[in-house]
DNA sequence: CGCTTTATTGACCCGAATCAAGTAGAGTGG
DNA sequence: CCACTCTACTTGATTCGGGTCAATAAAGCG
């Protein structure tokens, strides 16, 4: 099994052995989480940081009235909260959205590799730009498309990232969220994401039953969602 | 005139003099910019970032339709593409809202400092999280909240973020920015944001006639907005 | 002082929220 | 193995927030 952050980072740019190595030291210490279960909670000062190695989290945010809104989803090779490293107080929760494997590594050693490795800490500096890339796509699909264009923008978006750790196959992927979960991250009710989802089944570009997405249409999706990858940074050069 | 890139990391951390003086030499070359002119195109390379001395400028992203969205809006003091040191491609525009003053940076030169300078590093690194962060704060107001409460929760930013670089007097600063530029901010119609606003004035916690903003009611307007500083990491502390 | 851009107002309409019920699975325990 | 429960999903009826269209007023500004 692969290392997902490996994966990740080496679609990039190329990894030394000693980066791979770097990166295999910082991520020993395996945890579980339960779905449902916080792996930060709002107010945290957390001393170390969190890698996603299998399972979905999400980032929510809680309004005084109880609205909660998702703004982003993570997936195996996410470091959630890399930035941790960097602020002061967490103003979110991160919650494990299914059964979750990750790793945590301690702030002072993840400073004490950033600073023996320079190009390594710009590839994670990277990783957080990607984050704040995705952060802009959603915020442009939440101010201006329509509902359906959103879903399929979001389809696309899961099935490259999911591509980049393998864990596609094909155009099918396993996506185990909630109708409620995707109400929360493209700011509907529950119940239009419903009726959102039956139009765009019937489009007859994508399937989508249970936790499994099949893609049967990617260009025809793509058109759909107005979707362009290049926010995503998947060109592999020296950074 | 102090440097508001210098004001912005030094309110979140101490700066020695050599990474102020490293700031000031790696933020020599000015550059003017007109109001509506374009900083970075959607689809450049660039090999330069871009930092605002003077004035504002927006993230606009444009859809097949023609509708604009706008992910983000900086002041001076923002790195507006230092990631760009790290990203393929650019995915949208930044344009200048009003006139603009920039300083332009070479990448390798950056690149150098932050190598031969961690803590500096790690303190630009940070100013791209706390961007993220801004992008969470949007997204949560985007999909959860009420216009008036998202354009309340706007102001209130808008404030504390100019403050920090010494921007207002009082609770009163200057925002020169069209009502078109709003709607395309917070996702809603140019009639609608008019409507809001005047709801807004209504409370009477704030005033906004032309470019001047007063808020006149600071705790209530928070309230309003469900403002809570912390994801702007105002807090001094080693990074 | 015209000309263009921005701000404002009113009428009308539609998309999405809300409310309310009912269905379908997946566990769980007797 | 079946009743019970809980959660997720689905559907219909109704309401309402915000969009669209259209016209006018008011600033800027060359």
């Amino acid at each position: 099994m692969i290392n997902p952050l490996v994966m990740f980072l080496a679609r990039r740019d190329d990894l030394s052995a000693d980066e791979i190595a770097a990166i295999e030291t910082l991520t020993l210490n395996h945890q579980e989480i339960k779905a449902g279960g916080a792996m930060i909670r709002q107010g945290d000062r957390p001393h170390s940081s969190i890698l996603i190695l299998e399972g979905f989290a999400a980032r929510a945010h809680y309004l005084a009235d109880g609205k909660r809104m998702i703004s982003a989803l993570h997936i195996p090779g996410d470091y959630v909260d890399l930035h941790s490293l960097l602020l002061d107080q967490m103003d979110h929760d991160v919650t494990a959205v299914t059964d979750c494997r990750i790793a945590l590594t301690g702030h002072p050693e993840v400073r004490r590799v950033t600073e023996r490795m320079p190009h390594l800490a710009r590839l994670l500096w990277l990783s957080t730009t990607i984050d704040a890339a995705m952060h802009r796509a959603w915020i442009v699909a939440l101010g201006r498309m329509s509902p359906l264009s959103h879903m399929a923008h979001f389809l696309c978006e899961m099935y490259v990232r999911l591509n980049v750790v393998g864990h596609t196959s094909d155009y099918n992927f396993r996506l185990p969220i909630t109708q409620i979960d995707l109400a929360d991250m493209l700011g509907l009710s529950v119940v239009h994401v419903n009726r959102t989802l039956q139009d765009l089944r019937a489009t007859g570009y994508v399937t989508w039953a249970g936790a499994s997405v099949s893609i049967k249409d990617w260009n025809a999706l793509r058109e759909v969602a107005q979707f362009d990858p290049v926010y995503l940074n998947l060109q592999k050069h020296p950074r």
